[in-house]
DNA sequence: TGAGCGCTCGCTATATCCAA
DNA sequence: TTGGATATAGCGAGCGCTCA
């Protein structure tokens, strides 16, 4: 492989590590845009991209504008303060592994905004003992930026470079910072429309990116592409783990920014057909901003997207409103469009506000019905669903026998 | 006045998903 | 493959309203 041969070569075993050192590195500088730290020990390879804020991620909202109180309340930070994209620090973590004990992140990937430019850092070990020299950095960074942004970071990078600073004795409180983890938020948006949350799909649903297969590698592959760089030094492979890695952190700020955009005036600048508008009324409705619900749900169905979701939605706030008008037309709406949600609200509404109980009987049979083909499995709804029915005809019965004993 | 019903809230258990 | 965050479903308790 690629120093196999010189290894013979060397005489002095010490002298031999250290021309085999040299070798590794010459290599990467050869091959990866970078340089080494002043670290006399253990340097660490350094690589820094500038994308310029107008050149744009070819064509991505890299930079977000302003950051909307619902995202913030969302990430439980504190909307009184004024937050700057100055404020940001991406992370993202190559290691040797899932889980947490014993695996090493070799690379740090870490992006921030500065001036007119976002920067994309890269911290790569050459040889594990560098660990704790790249920390160096990391904790500069951590010192001047108060916001961390990660993909799936409460659960992954977060934890691990816990777990390596505790190994290597250093102590930071992480969960101090305020954190956006993107990926939790895509998922409340685009859960129900993308086919999967997974970043590199987001990039093509939502970004529009694909990622060139020849020049970026698996992230399944990762560890083993680093045990095989310490084994044989070739950084051929490594060059594609620093192309993945930098496609991470970028694409994490594009899909904030992006999120940060279109989340707070969602539908005044017309339909895009990226965003799941009702996600996006059910995450300030989580928050209580009904009246925004309403709206973004009403212009909806007056722009003709009808779906089960927004109409029973937009019924339920009606009827919260004691609008029953408005509510019972959206659930009768959701009843033509076989939601047994709708259909279930409309038999109430017909039922306790309407007293029409030879409809509300109608369509409670219609209920039972779906009941039966839907949740075949679930006997306490079909038994409810039997109770009402009884019910309504004893009250269908009662208000006959009313009806006949009224005196003309 | 009590029964029945709807609604909300809190709790627990379970399922799903994503990172390398 | 691991593990944490989150969503969802199911359940019971408590409260208020309606009606006979």
């Amino acid at each position: 492989m690629f120093f196999e041969e010189l290894s013979d070569s060397f005489e002095d075993p010490q002298s031999n590590e250290l021309q085999i050192k040299e070798l590794i590195h010459q290599a990467l500088l050869d091959s990866i845009p970078g340089q080494f730290t002043k670290h006399p020990d253990y340097p660490v390879y350094c690589n820094r991209t500038e994308y310029l804020i107008h050149s744009q991620n070819e064509g991505l909202p890299l930079f977000p504008q302003t950051f909307p109180e619902v995202l913030l309340n969302w990430a439980g930070m504190d909307s009184n303060t004024v937050w700057t994209k100055e404020d940001l620090l991406v992370i993202d973590l190559e290691t040797t592994g899932l889980g947490r004990g014993g695996i090493l992140a070799f690379m740090i990937g870490l992006g921030y905004y500065e001036d007119d430019k976002y920067v994309v850092e890269q911290l790569f070990l050459p040889e594990p003992d560098a660990e704790i020299n790249s920390f160096d950095r990391l904790m500069e960074l951590l010192e001047q930026k108060s916001v961390l942004v990660t993909f799936n970071g409460k659960t992954f990078d977060i934890p691990v470079l816990e777990s390596r600073f505790m190994h290597n004795q250093l102590w930071i409180n992480f969960r101090k910072k305020e954190h956006i983890d993107v990926l939790h938020i895509a998922r409340r948006l685009w859960r129900k429309k993308a086919p999967s949350c997974a970043l590199e799909t987001l990039e093509y649903y939502i970004l529009g990116q694909i990622r060139e297969k020849e020049l970026d590698i698996e992230g399944s592959l990762i560890p083993q592409t680093y045990f095989q760089f310490l084994i044989n030094g070739d950084p051929e492979m490594i060059r594609r783990i620093f192309i993945h890695n930098q496609h991470d952190v970028l694409n994490t700020a594009s899909l904030l920014a992006f999120i940060c955009e279109h989340i707070e005036h969602p539908v005044h600048s017309g339909l895009d057909y990226r965003i799941d508008y009702h996600a996006v009324a059910k995450l300030y409705q989580s928050q209580g901003h009904h009246h925004i619900t309403k709206h973004i749900l009403e212009e909806l169905i007056q722009q003709d997207i009808l779906s089960p979701d927004i109409v029973y939605d937009l019924g339920m706030i009606y009827k919260k409103e004691s609008d029953f008008d408005r509510a019972e037309s959206c659930f009768r709406q959701g009843a033509e469009l076989n939601d047994v949600r709708a259909i279930h609200e409309l038999v109430l509404i017909l039922e306790n506000k309407r007293k029409n109980y030879p409809e509300a009987i109608d369509v409670c049979m219609q209920l039972y019905q779906y009941l039966s083909w839907s949740y075949p499995q679930n006997p306490k709804k079909l038994e409810d669903a039997q109770k009402r029915l009884s019910r309504l005809q004893l009250k269908l019965d009662k208000a006959a026998i009313l009806t006949t004993k009224t005196p003309r």
